[in-house]
DNA sequence: GAGCACTGC
């Protein structure tokens, strides 16, 4: 193929696959060339093993160790077992590792207690939401997600239980790693005895030193850079010699291109949304059947977020005899999901990434190049089994264009939850606070005006009490919070709590390529005219009246796995409800339901105008043009006035989750906000 | 008559 232009990346060279797919390699044994020896032996055969003393030298001596982890080092599951060996965790401390994930943070504990021939939850455990397993006096190791570690934090500002902490996977610049850095970087100055770990990858270990050691927190001199060897197979990278023009139809060439000259193994492709990938597998399918001089079929099967959870699990089946699987998927085949098999990579170079507008309040849905660090990420998904191939739909040039890391989450979000957030951890003076990747100071204090809004900050800026604290404490955003305790008024406290619960979760209703009158259908059984919202109280009240049935989903298109999480969800507010003391009610009226709405989404009321768009009440003239999301059940219906969850730009801006109210209702709910005309 | 990347509390 003198299409592509080879450029080999060493083994190793690849950036570290999430802590889950680290275990993977060592739990399964067809891949695990060391799987009879015993689990001691085979802790002694990572090529961390090599380091274990000079990691432990380096946490005795220094206050700050970066970690640079090549896949599949073992660093994970072996380092808080090293520092527990040493001692670490002796006289009641505990050494806790975080992950921005909550299976990894389960499935590494397990794996961890079993090394140590332990029970898990008992000095080995992990904590997640809705889910952990730990003993506060026995546990010695545990792993958290970082969310998880900022509730703590609430209440034990300085972590005094642990000795250490390892933020595992800092590289993906999360919102909650970055948040968890920030404050990590606080306590070390109040607690000289605290030694904190950073996993990275090898193009920002600098960065994270940089920030530690900015204002004389901590010198320079105690802290390392340690970088460690992995267990990986080489990937061969090939790059275009010419820019593509179209990045759909080059995916399509090159998958018939490696199908129809590469040996057998299956191919990972990367691609930004769905729609693409059903193109994709189209194109490919159609393209298959021209190809006869191979042996091999070749099968294209899906895979992204909007699926149910019995479809993406096709993609995991076997490989039959004589085909070849091409998985098209998203960017959740690039840390979340791992599929065994793959030796050939196609890289479109692209991602879909949500980003925040804090001027019109509206997030936007765009696609953006990926980056250098994402781009060895995908490449590396090729190297799990045996060595493999990437190929990028990119020139070399265009590689070089690309910026290093990704942009931090913390750069493209809503800063309102993380105002609130900091504000309940304790940081006094929030814009003085020393973030990895300070946003604008604009944009903080233009949070600042929305708490102050909602009442979760007083004149000065402090949090209330307890209102504001109450806030912060909920899992969900305060806008909605504010939903919530307006429903103790209402009385549709029980409501207004499943709406939020099933606001928190996406893709209630489930699309399949092919059968969307069927489910479009279906979706109509549920749906009300007052809205998106009532509809939801109707699929969950369903759902419970059909005790939860994973067969009553599949029959009327709706996301079983995602309902659960209501379930879950509503039962963690449930429990907040009661710890506030507020009474729990429930009323039937849904225009009571759609006022209570409307008394926390004032700001988010949209007018019909006379061209069939609409737009918001207040501000209209910065406002951007409003449509209903297609997804909405109200898409065919004209309402005069609406509320909305909030406003996504993608072809357009479209409101979603959107609720019928009464204009009249406005200056009644909200009127420092709306005056009568 | 079109659309929705992925996490987390």
């Amino acid at each position: 193929m003198a299409f592509w232009k080879p450029g080999t990346i060493a083994p190793g060279s690849v950036v570290e696959r999430d802590a889950q797919n680290e275990l993977d390699s060592s739990i399964l044994t067809t891949y695990n060339s060391f799987s009879r020896l015993s689990l001691q032996d085979q802790r002694q055969q990572l090529p961390i093993f090599a380091n274990r003393n000079h990691i432990l030298h380096l946490v005795e001596t220094k206050r700050l160790l970066i970690l640079v982890g090549q896949t599949g080092s073992g660093k994970t599951t072996q380092i808080p077992q090293y520092l527990h060996e040493a001692g670490w965790a002796n006289a009641g401390r505990i050494v806790a590792c975080t992950q921005p994930r909550r299976v990894a943070a389960t499935t590494v504990a397990a794996r961890v207690a079993q090394e140590m021939a332990v029970t898990l939850g008992e000095q080995v455990g992990y904590s997640v939401r809705f889910d952990e397993k730990w003993d506060p006096i026995r546990t010695r190791i545990k792993y958290l997600t970082d969310g998880m570690l900022l509730r703590e934090m609430m209440v034990e500002p300085l972590l005094q239980q642990y000795s250490v902490v390892m933020v595992d996977e800092a590289h993906e610049r999360s919102l909650n790693t970055d948040i968890v850095v920030g404050l990590l970087k606080k306590v070390m100055r109040k607690r000289q005895d605290l030694r904190v770990i950073v996993s990275s990858a090898t193009l920002d270990a600098q960065q994270f030193r940089d920030f530690f050691i900015s204002g004389e927190t901590i010198a320079e001199e105690e802290t390392a850079i340690l970088t460690l060897d992995g267990r990986v197979f080489p990937v061969d990278v090939h790059f275009r010699l010419e820019p593509c023009s179209d990045y759909l139809l080059a995916t399509v060439d090159a998958v018939v291109k490696i199908h129809t000259l590469e040996e057998v193994g299956d191919i990972l492709v990367f691609l930004t949304g769905r729609e693409e990938i059903e193109r994709a597998v189209e194109l490919i399918e159609q393209e298959a059947k021209n190809v006869r001089n191979i042996p091999l079929q070749l099968l294209a099967l899906p895979l992204h977020g909007g699926m149910s959870m019995e479809s993406q699990l096709r993609v995991f089946e076997p490989t039959p005899r004589n085909t070849r699987k091409v998985v098209l998927a998203t960017n959740i085949a690039e840390a979340s999901v791992t599929i065994d098999g793959i030796v050939y990579v196609v890289d479109s170079g692209f991602v879909k990434l949500r980003s925040y507008n804090p001027q019109t309040c509206t997030s936007s849905l765009v696609v953006h190049p990926i980056s250098k660090a994402a781009a060895q990420q995908r490449a590396g998904r090729a190297g799990r089994t045996r060595a493999g191939k990437c190929f990028r739909l990119y020139t070399e040039a265009g590689y070089d264009t690309l910026r290093s890391t990704n942009v931090p989450e913390m750069q493209r979000s809503d800063l309102v939850p993380v105002a609130l957030q900091l504000k309940a951890l304790g940081v006094w003076n929030v814009l003085r606070f020393e973030f990895l990747s300070p946003p604008p100071a604009e944009m903080l204090a233009r949070a600042f005006e929305i708490l102050y809004s909602l009442n979760a900050v007083d004149d000065y800026g402090r949090l209330t009490i307890p209102y504001g604290m109450r806030l912060a404490e909920l899992p969900i955003e305060p806008m909605m919070g504010a939903m919530l305790f307006n429903s103790v008024r209402f009385q549709c406290s029980e409501e207004i709590i499943t709406i939020a619960a099933m606001l928190s979760v996406e893709n209630i209703f489930v699309t399949q390529s092919g059968r969307r009158k069927e489910a479009d259908f279906e979706k109509r059984k549920f749906s009300v005219e007052e809205g998106d919202h009532i509809s939801y109280l109707n699929v969950y009240k369903t759902f419970l009246r059909q005790n939860q049935s994973p067969s009553f989903c599949r029959k009327h298109f709706l996301n079983y796995k995602a309902l659960q999480k209501a379930v879950s969800v509503r039962n963690q507010l449930l429990r907040y409800i009661r710890q506030f003391s507020l009474s729990l009610t429930s009323s039937h009226d849904a225009t009571t339901i759609r006022k209570c709405i409307a008394s926390a989404y004032f700001s988010h009321a949209a007018m019909l105008q006379s061209d069939g768009t609409w737009r918001t009440l207040r501000g209209a003239g910065m406002s951007p043009v409003l449509h209903i999301h297609p997804n909405s059940v109200l898409l065919k219906m004209s309402p005069a006035c609406v509320v909305y969850h909030e406003v996504v730009e993608t072809t357009k801006s479209f409101m979603r989750d959107v609720t019928v109210i009464e204009p009249q209702w406005l200056p009644e709910l909200a009127p420092h906000f709306y005056t009568k005309a």
